[in-house]
RNA sequence: GGCCUGUUCGUCUAGGGGCUAGGACGCAUCCCUUUCACGGAUGAAACACGGGUUCGAUUCCCGUACAGGCUACCA
């Protein structure tokens, strides 16, 4: 049977696609390819009110960042569409009309006010949130309590109305979760909830089982903030559809912040990204930080989003999404929260740095370099570069700061280790090595610290005493990868310019 | 408050009736390197609590505690 496995999301109130929100995708991706199923996307769009200008181009461009790419979904279109909620307004009135005429479902005329009234009335303090339910419905407007013909006329007047779903009481609703096993509920504690609102747009709950099972969907995949729906949908399901063609749903543990459910404050507060790009809120301009932006390699960011909650089994921390196809499973999926630890996610990238190819780094590093106005024509000098310091790299954006000397001579010097310990002897022993230098036809870095340890030798200094004086002339300061491989790259042209200006500088002094 | 879910080092986790409870991140110390990293070695660090069941429970069962989620005409 064809596997058809879906996972399903509105954007965030104010857009942007957070951590929790691409591990869904990506546990879905994964289970979908191991089934040779296909992968769908749905993306909420009914309310307008949520809607959110460039949110869906958003997602799209993070999850092809992410190498994350949907068979199915409004932008790539499929056999089952439409598969913009407003255009298939008519697909659920149908349906909740059905669930009317069956009497699992009901007219509810109450306004905004009159629910606000109850929810006060009721309220107290055994039951500080009262719910419209079994309980209290009968002391509703709705076509539950209101004669026939006063739910006719009301309608005919084209009354705003929502309709409801009507709870059974004392019944139990259970469920086999992929990941929890069997889940059960008691239907007397769940409301009566909205299945289609007064704007004539379904509400989640309804669109979810329709489209489900429109769309032929074997499996659902969603967080476990939707859990205490579940028997909502299951319910629908039974009176819709029946059980027998409910795909199997899996919710998955959330990804918790410093406390509680990663949310975007988190990031802010504690200084990392929670979204996979960076995102502007067009209707307040606030940015939040993304991963890809952050420095983060794609690999990696895959790798460590399919860690947060799953593992094989053995020791193994680093796979490729090709390892991760073949060795996942939802039944080692966790069924409990996983706090994200953001050292750990720098650890992952630091890895996929260090094995990635320096080919394959190549283009982010030049457009981080020119961000700095830096541009390298020498290709093969920038791949021997990020060899060279990849191993130091902890997020791409480290790779600018490890690496401007190569391609900058230093503007400062800090001379001040070395400056005290100048004297004669080193001065001299400095211009026999840019006389040895003059002579090198072979520049190649394991001569020149051969030579270099020779000459120091000769004038009996030890290779350490003017190692550090050397690093300075040539990066400015203490730091970069070992100096007779930077000398080596710099070229023997650069390497006896910058050495001259310095000793210049150092003897202004 | 009610309902649901969960609980092994600080964090991510392995394990599952008898183990010196394993790994990784982070942390500390040492080695390598007269820069900083990388690398190597070592170390500190955990089964929430109380009852059962059992010859034996971290593991199974029941309670309690704690944590998180949900409790909208939001998803």
């Amino acid at each position: 049977m064809e596997k058809k496995v879906r996972v399903r999301f509105a954007p965030s109130p104010t857009g942007g696609l957070h951590l929790g929100g691409v591990r869904t995708v990506l546990y879905n991706y994964l289970f979908a390819k191991q089934q040779q199923g296909d992968f769908i996307l749905r993306i909420e769009d009914t309310d307008q009110t949520r809607y959110v200008p460039g949110a869906e181009d958003y997602i799209f461009n993070c999850l092809q960042w992410a190498g994350l790419e949907p068979d199915e979904s409004p932008r790539h279109g499929g056999p089952c569409g439409p598969y913009r909620q407003s255009e298939r307004k008519e697909i659920y009135r149908h349906y909740a009309e059905q669930l009317v005429k069956d009497g699992h479902a009901y007219y509810a005329f109450d306004t905004p006010e009159e629910l606000e009234q109850m929810r006060h009335d009721f309220k107290t303090e055994q039951n500080p949130s009262p719910q419209y339910d079994h309980t209290i419905r009968m002391k509703m407007r709705n076509s539950l309590t209101l004669s026939e013909q006063e739910v006719k006329a009301l309608l005919s007047q084209n009354t705003r109305h929502v309709i409801r779903i009507k709870m059974p009481v004392g019944e139990t609703v259970s469920f086999t979760d992929m990941i929890r096993g069997e889940v059960s509920f008691d239907t007397s504690v769940v409301d009566d909830k909205v299945l289609l609102k007064a704007d004539g747009m379904p509400t989640y709950h309804l669109a979810v089982v329709v489209d489900d099972y429109l769309m032929k969907i074997s499996h659902a995949f969603r967080g476990e903030e939707w859990l205490p729906s579940a028997p909502v949908h299951i319910l629908l399901w039974h009176y819709l559809f029946g059980l027998e063609n409910m795909p199997q749903w899996a919710h998955l543990p959330l990804i918790l912040g410093p406390n509680g459910k990663l949310s975007k404050r988190d990031g802010a507060k504690y200084g990392f990204p929670v979204f996979a790009m960076n995102w502007t809120d067009p209707r307040t301009g606030e940015r939040t930080e993304g991963f890809k932006e952050k420095g983060f390699l794609p690999e990696a960011f895959i790798n460590l989003l399919a860690l947060l909650g799953w593992n094989d089994g053995t020791d193994q921390e680093l796979f490729t999404k090709e390892e991760l196809q073949q060795k996942f499973s939802m039944s080692r999926v966790h069924s409990g929260g996983a706090k994200f630890d953001y050292e750990k996610a720098k650890w992952f990238n630091h890895e996929w740095i260090k094995r990635t190819e320096a080919t394959r780094l190549k283009p982010a590093v030049s457009a981080l370099l020119a961000q700095k106005d830096i541009v390298v024509q020498n290709d093969h000098l920038l791949e021997n570069v990020i060899n060279l310091v990849k191993d130091r790299c902890t997020l791409l954006t480290d790779f600018p700061e490890q690496s401007t000397f190569f391609f900058k001579a230093p503007e400062q010097y800090d001379f001040s280790a070395i400056k005290p310990k100048w004297n004669e002897a080193r001065q001299l022993f400095f211009a026999e090595w840019i006389r040895a230098c003059e002579l090198v036809t072979d520049w190649k870095a394991a001569d020149l610290e051969k030579e270099f340890k020779e000459i120091a030798a000769v004038n009996e200094l030890k290779p350490g005493e003017v190692l550090l004086p050397l690093r300075i002339m040539l990066v400015g300061g203490k730091f970069g990868p070992g100096v007779f491989d930077i000398a080596a790259l710099l070229g023997k042209d650069e390497t006896i310019k910058r050495m001259k200006t310095a000793i210049n500088l150092l003897q202004e002094r």
